[in-house]
DNA sequence: CTTGATCCTCTAGTGGCTAGAGGTCCTAGA
DNA sequence: TCTAGGACCTCTAGCCACTAGAGGATCAAG
């Protein structure tokens, strides 16, 4: 176990640029170099990596990570502040997941009542307008 | 109708530096000055950045709207382009909210089984931890 | 010892704004 | 007419989480 960094990107589907960001962020602990100046990853970062990982496809932020990481590693405290920072999430999640299916609404109704014919007809224009009238242009 | 920017961000309620931000990638034309060298807006200029707010309200992109306001001026010509702006931003929410909804349900299971206890024994930590394959899917 | 893949640092760009500094203009009231 | 203070101006930098590219060094296989 003494991975280059393009290793440990492949063991973890993270972009090797993004490993660099996240040690420039700290967010990953920065790894011993070869005496060429190399970055060499153990097994510990490959875990830690992964922890980023899925918490990004879960949608955390990274100060979030930040906090689920440091909780991470001190097992014997209580997981309240996990647990309500995921709760948080999940409250964002659902807001987002409203919002976007109302916008679903709109949207479809826009594109159903197109009547494919020209511009000054157009619903689409139209709702976007917001106005009866189509939307006259000044150039610039 | 001879509204300083204040007033026009009032009737839209598009933030005065958006506006001036707007005005900078061509979005909205420059408008003419007073001798002081301040902006003063017509008619014009609040349905175009109302036409604006609305499209980003419903999530389309700046280039994409940079497209419908185009169409907008062109009221002779066919609505297909716009139709299918309209019809591409629709499949990506899809895709979003399909995306936020298993999402929803993975972060609804760990939160559930979350014990309460000690960080040891957290479903939340421990499922991030995981190296096992939950989620493929990107949250955007 | 050479080759070429991988690695390094550094800067700048992405989108769609937002914040702040430091200064000028406009307008209503005295 | 003066003045106060709110609204306006430009410019730069910052936000998030990366991504791209330049220009060069290092590593490992043959």
């Amino acid at each position: 176990m003494n991975l280059p960094i393009g290793e440990l990107s492949r063991r973890t589907g993270v972009k090797v640029p993004t490993i660099r960001f996240y040690e420039q962020i700290g967010l990953l602990p920065s790894p011993p170099r070869t005496e060429g100046n190399q970055r060499r990853y153990g097994k510990p970062e490959v875990e830690r990596l992964n922890f980023i990982r899925h918490s990004r496809e879960l949608g955390f932020e990274v100060e979030d990570i930040r906090e689920l990481l440091e909780m991470a590693a001190s097992p014997q405290a209580s997981c309240h502040q996990a647990d309500s920072i995921a709760r948080n999430h999940l409250t964002e999640i659902d807001r987002r997941i409203a919002s976007l299916t109302a916008l679903r609404g709109e949207l479809n109704r826009m594109v159903e009542e197109c009547g494919h014919g020209r511009i000054c007809d157009c619903r689409i224009i139209e709702v976007l307008a917001d106005h009866g009238e189509c939307v006259t242009e000044h150039a610039h």
